[in-house]
DNA sequence: GCTCAGGCGATT
DNA sequence: ATCGCCTGAGCG
């Protein structure tokens, strides 16, 4: 008796975050399914929104009148049972709308628009009938929405109720389709058609033969026309005359880099694994075998082979007949590591990631959703593809801060990861040169079965690290991004005809405009934070609300015409590079030139097809690169990202060096690594230079249990923000207060503090960090500050909870 | 998020 | 008395 339905709708607010519940119209009794979309009507008026049917109940305690669904918006559902569990774990666990869950879990498409049609249902005066419907009776409200007195004409209107607002839930999710042909004669039928063709007509002839070749199947006519050496004409005559029909076959929309892949007969073979990776293929598939959900830290040095051991263990989940899942950080910055999942695995590949249009996405997810394909790769959100019976779900680069989402719902993917391992009976590894402290620290205590792989493949030594110390560089020789040794080097590799990785550590980093007589920097007048100099567009520009003024010629303060730009961007450091060395090709690569879609592709094509001796860059090229003829990797400023008021910086400062480290002289040419900094006896440096991971390990453990800091702790931040500064901090004081009260003695609670950039987008913002070891108060205290938060004594105060963060700024 | 009702001051 | 704007409640 399921008449009933619970439906989460699309209005993303505290007070509606919750299942409401419909009548079941009895045409729609039998399609109706949990976990398929929704049009159903939501408030007063004729709005309707879209939603999710998340269960079935014959009984509702609701008081008043039901109100019935109004469509159905899928065939299928698009959440099975463990999506729909998910979604509502990961709801509760960050603290989000349920509603905002289930959009992220699924492809963008699968978000309906809403569309408002205004509807003349009265007659209008003349002069609003022609000003603003010219003549018409539906106009769409959008073409209103940028032209207040037309606004404020329409509301008046409706209150009169001559006009009327409806609302369309606009489907977006359409699969793409080509037109095909079907013979609609059987092989005998069009042998008779045959015999009554005048002679001359010789490509009807060839039309007829193919369509009996083909044997009632249904072919892309693009195709068919290929095959048979026939025109579109042809096939048009062929319709007519009854012996094909024209019918749309759905496609599906590939990534364009897919279309050079080889097929399937000739995939990569699996490479001869050493004794370390045998042993944890072995491990691995064991537990893939015995379904147990279990988490490996696989920690392996760079060029150890870890991709190989992924691939071997995928190989054997899929023997088992079962799914596999691996995440990278960000697909598009590790096209290497894709393309050898493809070659190995072929057309059964998926490839999720950000960079693709939201069709591709759609039709790389339909894929999925029906078993076409059973290995995934990608990045973050990739962590929710439909793969049914999941066997196994990879991790590369674990450590990476890429992997938590820093806007709501805050998840991260290690843990939605481990949790479909529990829901699959399906192992989860992590993979890293330099895990995170936290899974290290797990897997000492047990928590996770630690496999290594100290060695290298090659059995190359990893190469030499020099750390140059800027410091008495800078006193003899002035300001300059080069040190000798690193210029010295750079031009060794161009007259030997290598390659040369120059990377700028732009964390926590801008070029800003001072003046050198006041001292005036040029600031946002939305945020607190300092103008970033673009020279490409040759403005000023905000990184965080994003506006944008052109470049000052005088100092808007003392009038001084003694304004310059201070700090260092790859733009500056490339135009002195070349003053350096007018000789040098060099490609520059930071969010500025690689904004465009596939430029990020192209230069790193280019740079493979030596047509440049230097790649400059910010940290996007640190990761997942591998080019046989670079042999030196430079980092120019190893330290600045030291200095930020975050506990994670020494360990983001280790990993950056051993991982561009890596990048160095992976083939048979000797690689070096040349460090600039301003702190060379800092132990992030010095065990970076050492690659000795576990000094660095223990040495930072320490630390953090000083400061008792995640692994030992976790840590929760709350935000709050008001356009008042002093709203904002009083409704701050009142939550620490109710913190106080509620949680646990041993939790400490610290601030509340200003934000480092204490105003973002004319809002001032004010933090609590909250460390605990173990608290059953805290989940429900949170959820309780964020209810408080809805009533009037917090009257726009925005207030968001982050568990887990990456960063503290 | 959006709408409507009720309250209030401004406008005729 | 009427209009316009703000605020708060409720949405099934």
């Amino acid at each position: 008796m399921a008449e009933l339905a619970q439906v989460v709708v699309d209005v993303p607010t505290m007070q509606t975050n919750q299942p409401y519940t419909y009548q079941v119209p009895e045409a729609l009794e039998q399609k109706l399914q949990v976990g398929m979309r929704v049009v159903v009507p939501f408030g007063n008026g004729h709005r309707q929104v879209q939603g999710f049917v998340v269960g079935f109940t014959d009984a509702s305690d609701y008081g008043g009148k039901l109100k019935p669904i109004q469509a159905v918006m899928d065939l299928q559902p698009v959440m099975d049972a463990e999506m729909l569990a998910l979604s509502k774990w990961l709801a509760d666990t960050t603290y989000s709308f349920w509603i905002a869950c289930l959009y992220t879990m699924l492809p963008n498409l699968l978000k309906g628009k809403t569309h408002r049609v205004v509807r003349v249902v009265d007659e209008l005066p003349e002069q609003d009938y022609f000003d603003l419907f010219a003549g018409r009776d539906t106009r769409d409200y959008a073409d209103f929405a940028d032209d207040p007195t037309a606004v404020s004409r329409l509301l008046k209107l409706k209150r009169a109720g001559k006009i009327r607002i409806d609302y369309q839930v606009e489907n977006r999710a359409r699969a793409k389709t080509v037109m095909g042909i079907t013979p609609l004669l059987s092989f005998e039928e069009l042998e008779e058609a045959r015999t009554s063709l005048h002679p001359n007509a010789h490509a009807q002839n060839r039309l007829l033969s193919y369509l009996q070749s083909i044997g009632g199947q249904t072919v892309v006519q693009k195709k068919a026309e290929r095959v048979a050496q026939l025109s579109a004409a042809t096939f048009n005559q062929g319709a007519k005359k009854g012996w094909l029909k024209k019918v749309p076959v759905e496609v599906y929309r590939r990534p364009q880099s897919q279309a050079a892949l080889p097929d399937d007969h000739h995939l990569q073979p699996a490479l001869k694994l050493n004794h370390d990776q045998q042993v944890a293929v072995d491990q691995i598939n064991a537990a893939v075998k015995d379904q147990q959900a279990a988490t490996f830290l696989l920690q392996g040095v760079t060029g150890s082979g870890k991709t190989e051991v992924y691939l071997q263990s995928i190989a054997q989940a899929l023997a088992q007949g079962r799914t596999a899942l691996m995440l990278v950080p960000e697909i598009s910055l590790t096209p290497q590591i894709v393309n050898r999942v493809r070659r190995r695995f072929g057309s059964q590949v998926a490839v999720l990631h950000s960079g693709l249009s939201n069709g591709e996405q759609f039709d790389e997810w339909r894929r999925i959703e029906r078993g076409a394909a059973k290995v995934v790769v990608g990045a973050r959100s990739a962590v929710f593809a439909p793969l049914k019976n999941l066997g196994l779900i990879i991790l590369d680069e674990e450590h990476e801060s890429s992997y938590k989402q820093d806007e709501a719902p805050r998840y991260h993917a290690r843990e939605v990861a481990k949790w479909r391992g529990r829901y699959h009976q399906a192992p989860v590894v992590l993979g890293s040169a330099t895990p995170s402290l936290e899974s290290r620290a797990r897997a000492l205590k047990g928590v996770y079965r630690f496999l290594g792989l100290p060695h290298r493949v090659n059995k190359q030594p990893l190469p030499p690290i020099q750390v140059v110390d800027m410091r008495p560089e800078i006193k003899q020789r002035g300001e300059s991004n080069f040190s000798r040794p690193l210029l010295q080097a750079v031009s060794d590799r161009i007259t030997r005809g290598e390659q040369s990785i120059l990377m700028l550590n732009r964390r926590g980093f801008s070029s800003f405009m001072m003046c050198r007589d006041c001292g005036t920097v040029l600031k946002c007048p939305n945020c607190d934070i300092s103008l970033t100099l673009h020279m490409d567009t040759r403005t000023m520009k905000c990184h965080y609300c994003g506006h944008e003024e052109p470049i000052p010629q005088v100092c808007p303060n003392c009038h001084s015409r003694r304004i310059r730009y201070y700090g260092t961007g790859t733009e500056k450091v490339e135009q002195e590079l070349r003053q350096l060395m007018p000789q040098a090709r060099i490609i520059r690569m930071d969010v500025d030139t690689t904004r465009r879609k596939g430029m990020h592709e192209k230069l790193l094509k280019q740079f493979g097809d030596h047509q440049a001796d230097i790649l400059l860059g910010t940290q996007m090229i640190a990761k997942g690169l591998d080019f046989p003829n670079v042999t030196l990797v430079g980092v120019l400023n190893a330290d600045t990202g030291l200095g930020l008021p975050d506990f994670r910086a020494s360990e983001r400062t280790f990993d950056l060096l051993s991982q561009v480290s890596g990048r160095a002289g992976r083939a048979d040419k000797q690689g070096q690594v040349i460090i600039q900094t301003f702190n060379p006896d800092h132990y992030a440096i010095r065990d970076a230079q050492a690659n000795d991971y576990d000094r660095f390990f223990f040495q930072e453990m320490n630390l953090r249990h000083q400061a008792s800091y995640p692994p030992y702790y976790y840590t929760v931040r709350l935000m709050a923000s008001h356009p008042e500064e002093a709203v904002a901090a009083r409704a701050m004081a009142h939550i620490k207060e109710k913190l106080h009260q509620r949680l646990a003695p041993q939790t400490i609670i610290l601030g509340p503090t200003p934000r480092a950039i204490a105003r973002m987008k004319r809002r001032y913002y004010y933090q609590i960090v909250i460390k605990y070891k173990r608290d059953p108060a805290l989940h429900a205290t949170l959820e309780e500050i964020l209810q408080e938060t809805q009533s009037k004594g917090f009257k726009d105060v925005q207030v968001s909870i982050d568990p887990d963060p990456q960063y503290f700024m």
